[in-house]
RNA sequence: GCCCGGGUGGCGGAAUUGGUAUACGCGCUCGACUUAAGAUCGAGUUCCGUAAGGAAUGUGAGUUCGAGUCUCACCCCGGGCACCA
């Protein structure tokens, strides 16, 4: 018997799976559909990492032990090209980002290539490729035609560092996602994509899905629904009004003054009639100045001022308040005013306090409780001092006040339009163009045309120089033949769009080109979206839940809203891989310099060692510490395996005694059971920890028999493809089908069952498994007879299981 | 502050409805083989104790014949949201 030659054996397998094509899937294939989709990969310079091999590994052992059941499996990859990294990589070396991302994408083929994994390579798409981005490009003509595309002035988000606006999603910490830059606000005019009219239906199908927890739970908080009434406050001698959102109606008749947040559209001309005009515009000025930061870590200490001489009417008890503008109050949420209820909100009461404002208590707390005039009472309770409502029940009355004031009960959204401009190079163009004769005539004076469907792609042009400017204006705002064009409309002059689109576009539908990719009349046909859709298992990162995730969700929700697609969500199930931290637990980074690459895992330990060890590592969705010592014990597992042909019984002898070949076959009956479900479950931590076992006691027999070997090999198979079909076929056994177990042999003959007494496990005996209650009573009584020091009080038998002795204790 | 996870040997971690805690692997110790090292194979490895035995699943209480698992209170770690009215 030769060596494990893991670099032969893998590269054999890995041109027979080529040359032959059995992953291409097929819609004329046998057996029920089963689209299997990993995140496609960005591909960076640096290459693979292992956490894309701890994903698509898990991935892959699901996709092959389902082709063995018979299922039609779709499993495929491609590359999420567009995006920051190449493009400033370009900027530093002049190299183009389409020679870039094709160096790119070949180094990350030929590592995924090693791997073994079993991706559909003749759907392989690339969102960089024009006969790709059309599509993307078509899909924005469709929201724009629904109006859900739009471009308007707006505060953004910008980072100073990457002359990059940002979408909401895209900061953290005020600062910049990819970079750390703390943002500014800057207006610009950008293109939205309306996502907030979908909010309701965004928030409310994450029942119908079957999503991880957590991955639910993230999106249900950046959606961030939230139940109350719009109140409209009367500006006293005017006619003009406010409209404030409130969660707390009952407390109405507490309110004792408003505010409005410094963006409000009121404050401006009321500001003029103020006594006070200048000090409230230099106010907003001085606002404007502070960073999102500076807003929110000032110690929390509010800041405001008065609308001097301007007072509103409280709708409840008509008794005229003042008007505040406070940048405590934001201008994106709810009505971008609030009533301020001191007795009753924390930050009303902080706010009133420094300002001396007059603090009305309108709940009481139901019983026990006690009001500390130090602080405000935020719970619900009675009401009092508020007129006919006194005495009633806080959580009764919010409807009712509501409607007595003339308000609306509504639901507010934390979501925010998504900022779909990026001033930049490395993306799809987004398919505009500006005409000024037209504008003349839109009545929003803007002009826009979309360019026609037939003129699609607009292909993104050759440029010198990648530099944005200090303005935020696209690099593409340089080249004359990309920006002067016809109007479609009136064939007149005009000018195209310079915005590009952010990189979630291209991921945003990506799972629907699979299905049909090499369609050039349609982003995919009817037919085979119908076939292949919904995405039946999806397994990503955590840090795509309120980004990527949410995004694609809306895309698909518009599309089937548009009937182009058949079904309301793109993915019925969404797993999660954690993260692989580095050795000692610090996140892998090239600036730390504490990377692992697969690439030198596969050459020293072949690729069947790196895929079970990061199967092995840890529980999947939890993030784990890499541990290169500990892959050797993978490699040792299957150099064991490797070993095991030399006690393969030949054909038609049986040489392993009776006796072994019972508990044998329990064990493999329970290996079998263990491993499907866990691989099910993604508990490939046990799946593999099982197939140990079983390899354990293998070793314990003289001899194997053939029909036991095939077993290990067939489920071995998924996990170490490489090493499994090359078994397989020296020593001749079929491992293309998944095995089946029997439940009636999961179960031994004999069990093993603890007896207790006073709670303590003091000997375990063997009974069989049908042993009636008195012989097992007798047998644990002989046995634990030692410890049965006085009368029994009481006996507990649970079959199978244990056999509790409760005896009086001796009092020394 | 609110909402999710999680806390078990030297380390990564197992543990069906409450029913033998520490599976499997790494590391370590001893032994075999070897001139030697490595690799491999065998034995051992939660802690205290020579042993009998005792203690232990973040802390403290509770329910139970029996709790890592259930209940209550608290501590710590990771993640998400956060002046969201």
């Amino acid at each position: 018997m030769a060596a494990y030659d893991h670099k032969k054996i893998e590269q054999k397998w890995q041109r027979k799976w080529e040359e032959t094509g059995i992953y291409t899937a097929t819609k004329k294939a046998q057996g029920e559909k089963n689209y299997l989709l990993i995140e496609f990969p960005y591909p960076s310079g640096e290459g693979l990492h292992v956490g894309h091999v701890r994903s698509w590994t898990a991935l892959d052992i699901v996709a092959r032990k389902r082709r063995a059941e018979g299922k039609n499996v779709l499993y495929p990859i491609g590359w999420d090209a567009f995006g920051l990294p190449a493009e400033n990589y370009a900027l530093k070396t002049g190299i183009h980002p389409t020679v870039s991302t094709r160096q790119n994408v070949d180094n990350f083929r030929r590592q995924i290539k090693s791997l073994g994994l079993s991706f559909d390579w003749s759907r392989e798409i690339n969102t960089t490729d024009p006969s790709y981005y059309k599509w993307t490009q078509w899909l924005f003509l469709q929201f724009y035609k629904k109006g859900l595309a739009y471009k308007t002035k707006t505060l953004i988000n910008w980072c100073p560092k990457d002359k990059i606006g940002l979408a909401n999603e895209e900061v953290v910490d005020n600062c910049c996602e990819r970079c750390g830059t703390p943002v500014e606000k800057r207006e610009k005019e950008q293109w939205m994509l309306a996502i907030t009219k979908y909010a309701k239906r965004l928030y409310d199908d994450l029942d119908t899905v079957d999503y991880i927890e957590r991955a639910k739970v993230q999106q249900q908080n950046w959606i961030g629904p939230s139940e109350g009434a719009e109140i409209s406050f009367l500006v006293a001698r005017t006619t003009l009004a406010i409209k404030v959102f409130t969660t707390r109606p009952d407390t109405l008749f507490g309110a004792t003054y408003l505010v409005l947040a410094p963006e409000h559209l009121l404050v401006k001309e009321l500001a003029q009639q103020a006594e006070n005009k200048d000090e409230v515009l230099s106010y907003m000025k001085a606002v404007q100045k502070k960073s999102e930061i500076d807003r929110t870590t000032e110690g929390k200490e509010k800041t405001g001022i008065e609308i001097k001489g301007i007072k509103a009417i409280n709708p409840a008890n008509k008794e005229e308040i003042p008007i505040y503008v406070a940048d405590y109050v934001l201008g994106g949420y709810g009505t971008g005013a609030i009533m301020a209820v001191p007795a009753h909100d924390e930050r009303d009461f902080d706010f009133a306090k420094k300002f001396g404002l007059p603090i009305y208590i309108v709940i009481e707390p139901t019983a026990g409780q006690s009001i500390d005039d130090t602080k405000p009472y935020a719970g619900e309770g009675t009401l009092v001092n508020s007129g006919e409502f006194t005495r009633m029940e806080s959580r009764e009355v919010k409807k009712k006040i509501t409607e007595a004031v003339g308000g609306k009960w509504t639901t507010t959204y934390k979501l925010r339009d998504w900022v779909f401009s990026r001033q930049r190079y490395w993306g799809e163009p987004i398919p505009m163009v500006k005409c000024a004769k037209c504008a003349l005539r839109d009545p929003s004076g803007q002009g826009w045309q979309p360019v026609p469907e037939s003129e699609l792609p607009v292909v993104l042009p050759q440029v010198e120089k990648y530099q944005p400017t200090d303005t935020g204006e696209s690099p593409l705002a340089n080249i004359p033949e990309f920006i002067n064009t016809t109007c479609p409309r009136c064939g007149g002059p005009a000018m195209r769009e310079t915005d590009v689109m952010p990189n979630w576009a291209g991921s945003s539908w990506y799972y629907l080109r699979y299905c049909d990719p090499h369609n050039d009349k349609e982003f995919a046909s009817k037919k085979q979206l119908a076939f292949w859709t919904p995405v039946d298992w999806y397994n990503g990162g955590m840090e795509h839940t309120v980004l990527h995730l949410l995004y694609s969700r809306f895309w698909h929700k518009f599309l089937y809203d548009e009937g182009l697609v058949p079904t309301p969500e793109p993915y019925a199930k969404r797993t999660s891989h954690g993260l692989i931290l580095a050795e000692g637990g610090e996140k892998m980074s090239k600036s730390r310099g504490n990377t692992v690459s697969p690439d030198d895992i596969v050459e020293r330990y072949g690729a069947d060692s790196l895929r079970l060890y990061e199967m092995f590592i840890g529980p999947f969705d939890q993030p784990v510490a890499w541990n290169t010592s500990a892959v050797a014990g993978s490699r040792r597992f299957l150099e064991r395996a490797w070993k095991l042909q030399e006690k393969i019984e030949t054909k038609g002898s049986t040489l392993t005694p009776g006796s072994s070949r019972s508990s044998l076959e329990t064990l493999l009956h329970q290996t079998i059971k263990k491993v499907g479900e866990d691989i099910e479950h993604l508990k490939m931590n046990t799946a593999v920890s099982a197939l140990m076992i079983l390899l354990n006691e293998f070793e314990k027999l003289e001899t194997v028999p053939r029909a036991s070997y095939r077993i290990f090999l067939q489920l071995l198979a998924p996990f170490a493809p490489h090493i499994a079909h090359e078994l397989a076929e020296v020593h001749e056994v079929d491992i293309s089908l998944w095995p089946m177990y029997d439940a009636k042999k999961i179960n031994g003959l004999m069990t093993k069952v603890a007896v207790q007494v006073n709670g303590k496990v003091r000997v375990i005996i063997e009974l069989s498994r049908e042993a009636p209650e008195d012989m097992a009573l007798k047998k644990a009584r002989t046995a634990a007879g030692k410890w049965l020091t006085g009368p029994e009080k009481r006996v507990v038998y649970v079959p199978g299981k244990i056999i509790s002795f409760v005896v009086e204790e001796k009092v020394p």
